[in-house]
DNA sequence: TTAATATTTGAATGCGCTTAAATAAAAAGA
DNA sequence: TCTTTTTATTTAAGCGCATTCAAATATTAA
């Protein structure tokens, strides 16, 4: 283990200040360009390791992030994080990643820790039960906030959404032109905002087409393929079962889908299903998935990009925080069975 | 914004020195039990937050360890990097993630800079091309290192491994046992050691079972649906197409599955489909999928264990290294049609 | 040649914490 | 009462870097 070198080794060895030897390694126009030179040469050649933690002692800045999402399991997520690890790359930020579940406990001693780290801030789609002052206590504890893919109400703090109304309106007028008209709606909690918005989208569709909503079937769940697939048999139980299941995500409709192929049954001929957020599985999953892409990625990258903003003190980006949903139309949904 | 309070803002305040401050909180048995109690209240009420940057400085252990991995979107991946962040969460670690997506370049910046954080360890499923010299140089600079699912041939880092070779005989003895003879390989890539311990545990199902190997296509693909879904076309073309496709992993597979089914065959009646890993969804696909159980998160668990243990300069567990995986035999593999 | 200015470097300081060594205070023993 | 032990607290010295600000040197103008 060769000695620890540090700037006072370089300038020690090389007769210069540390103060020259930092300002050199940062190409500093006040150092001489034959002296820079001879500094980063010879922090090469000793093996010279920049000590963050000392930077940011002094300057307080820590070039940390925490990034903090309910399941990175969910593809939903991961590609979202994707996204994120992408633009945060490109201002070297490094990120510390938690997976809260919507336990809010563990996203605040989470939060607690990335204040002791000095993180400089935070991008979050924040669990349920996340509160107003939560986020004020980060912001008034340094670690600047932007949100994805959920919200807080009461603050003004970017957040990044897609429009669940929007997009769950369309699915359901597209089923309700294909003559469905008993359809069940699977996944989600109306414990979030997002619940709630696709409800909403869902009674508008009726509304506008002047139908009466006689028959709805809602079944809160994960938001995972097992909680689908296991949806299914509750749902062929019922008197009246559906032509039509509308899902709260691309996940819980392919477990939708397997459920019923177990049951015997082919979404796309004998039953419709269609997803939502269009990950990238659902065009390759058979049948392909009609669903709605939601633009995750994309509020995953304008969420970093204001986080990067603010964190430089930068204005951050305007224009809408709410990406237009875009119908897809693929196999998984078919004409009403008379 | 409150002005920061530290350690020496907390003695102030109450007449006694940083040193009892700092060693109060930290329920140091030199500090009396009123004393502490005080300083902790104080602290408390004032707001205070700990600093690891500073005490990091000083102690030259940061708590954060870098976890990284091929790909997260991948849920094998994702599953290990779970088991990891269990583990990690228990000995209070956080961890900077990466992907690496088989860059080494990318992979080199990344360590560059866990470096630079004064980064505890890693745990690391190496890109391919990663070198003896890479591992060599990162515990030189004090990066503890610890492997998983992938290795690097000629150190004694602690590795975990599945046992790819064992596991890919007993899928290839299931197939044989059900009377296939032609078998194309889809996934993977001769260029890991997983990827040769495969083809070899293939080779060894049939040298046992006293089989030529008459007719094998083995395609090289990333390990995503993807490249499943987009192989199959490529195996309907051959002159001999084979009974049953044995796949690198599940999500191949789920890949082939629905490539098969765009072109009218049902993979466990029409054509064996095999997967690797048994990811959660591969029981609730459809049809279930047969595969290995691999012990993914087994190994993501000891390999973090075994750098947690690193860290804190305990002996590292002792036992095997590789994880015994287990044949699951579900609906995806049938007799081969004469 | 001198004065004025621009360029380059160095010494000192502090970021907030830990820790070994030193000191002070209290308790116990003689 | 005076030591000796024991217990409680403080002093002081960094950890490695960035950042003034003043000093030294080089450059130009007068």
């Amino acid at each position: 283990m060769s000695n620890k070198v540090t700037l006072s080794t370089i300038a020690l060895e090389l007769g210069v200040s540390t103060a020259t030897a930092s300002l050199a390694l940062r190409d500093s126009p006040l150092v001489a360009e034959k002296t820079r030179e001879r500094i980063k040469e010879k922090a090469l050649a000793s093996g010279y390791i920049y000590n963050r933690r000392a930077a940011s002692l002094r300057t307080s800045k820590s070039d940390i992030v925490g990034v903090i999402v309910r399941d990175i399991i969910n593809p939903f997520f991961a590609e979202i994080l994707h996204s994120i690890e992408d633009e945060l790359g490109l201002s070297r930020q490094q990120f510390l990643l938690c997976n809260h579940g919507d336990n809010l406990e563990l996203q605040n001693n989470f939060i607690g820790t990335l204040m002791q780290f000095g993180a400089d801030g935070v991008i979050i789609s924040p669990s349920i039960g996340t509160t107003v002052e939560d986020i004020k206590m980060m912001e008034q504890n340094g670690l600047l906030v932007s949100m994805v893919a959920r919200g807080v109400e009461g603050t003004d703090i970017p957040t990044y959404l897609g429009d669940d109304r929007a997009g769950f309106r369309m699915v359901t007028e597209h089923l309700i032109e294909l003559g469905h008209r008993n359809i069940a709606i699977v996944g989600g909690s109306t414990k979030t905002s997002t619940g709630r918005e696709r409800r909403a989208g869902f009674e508008d569709a009726f509304r506008e087409a002047n139908l009466e909503i006689t028959n709805v079937t809602d079944i809160e769940t994960p938001y995972d393929r097992k909680a689908g697939y296991q949806a299914v048999s509750e749902i062929l139980k019922l008197k009246h079962p559906p032509t039509a299941i509308a899902c709260a995500s691309d996940t819980v409709a392919i477990g939708v889908i397997n459920g019923l192929r177990h049951h015997g049954l082919e979404a796309g001929r004998d039953i419709s299903v269609t997803g939502y957020d269009d990950i990238d599985e659902a065009v390759i999953s058979s049948p392909a998935l009609t669903t709605v892409a939601d633009g995750h990625r994309e509020i995953g990258k304008r969420a970093a990009r204001a986080l990067i903003a603010r964190v430089k003190g930068e204005p951050v980006e305007e224009g809408s925080r709410m990406i237009k949903p875009q119908l897809k139309i693929r196999q998984s949904t078919t004409l009403a069975a008379q």
